[in-house]
DNA sequence: TCTATCCATCAAGAATTGTTGATCTATAAG
DNA sequence: CTTATAGATCAACAATTCTTGATGGATAGA
């Protein structure tokens, strides 16, 4: 982890294995409906595995496995607190993200 | 396809089905290292498909695999001239992208 | 200490994706 | 009409990813 999303160009970007690797790990973290549904939730406000497991109805190991790909990403943090571990959005990531789309569509506008 | 990503708030888009359905699609375009790589190839400009052969050193049927992963998803556009079928960013698509992360950024630094 | 709860991890199988080479269609040139 | 090129699609295989149930570690209460 921990490789930052750099404020090139993102033609630069798309040609920097690390980028690349960074990058497709982030959106693979988001192209499942399982995660994107934690998400969701975790807009409320953070929350512990089981308060997960109850509002997706899904098995415990599921919700780790899940949560691990979002958390290897960069997207949600966790704090444990006795027995809890309480998982949270990371807005940082989120603004990397939203730049670097966003830059990609305004190359894409100055092209087509 | 053209189930529009909707203005509605995060929370709402990440509970509805085809929301959930088209997202996930859309980010699983993103997801993959040849895919990206295609996306930076377009910021240049619309290409052919030999065209990108040549820059990704891919196969063809390889690259009209993905091709058709990101056209489903709405992040690119086809255009047929004569043998050549050329391939363009959808600024349109990007800026959906662009505003659901932001959205999901925003509800994440007002909850966390 | 004994027990219960929260959660991560692992192993095995199911399901989905990606790759490769072959085939097929359409277009265009000779 | 014949041939050549661009590209989509298909089948078979490889590689990843997801799911499920079992196990184990950590924490806390009795």
């Amino acid at each position: 982890m921990a490789v930052p999303l750099p404020a090139k160009t993102p033609e630069k970007t798309l040609e920097r294995p690390a980028d690349l690797a960074r990058l497709s790990r982030v959106f693979h973290a988001l192209s499942d409906e399982t995660r994107l549904k934690i998400v969701g939730k975790l807009l409320a406000g953070e929350k512990c595995v089981c308060e997960l497991t109850d509002a997706l109805d899904a098995g415990q190991s599921r919700l780790s496995f899940h949560l691990k790909a979002l958390r290897d990403a960069g997207l949600v943090s966790d704090r444990r607190a006795g027995r809890w571990v309480h998982y949270a959005l990371r807005p940082d990531t989120l603004s990397e993200i939203t730049r670097f789309v966003g830059s990609v569509r305004e190359g894409a506008a100055r092209c087509c």
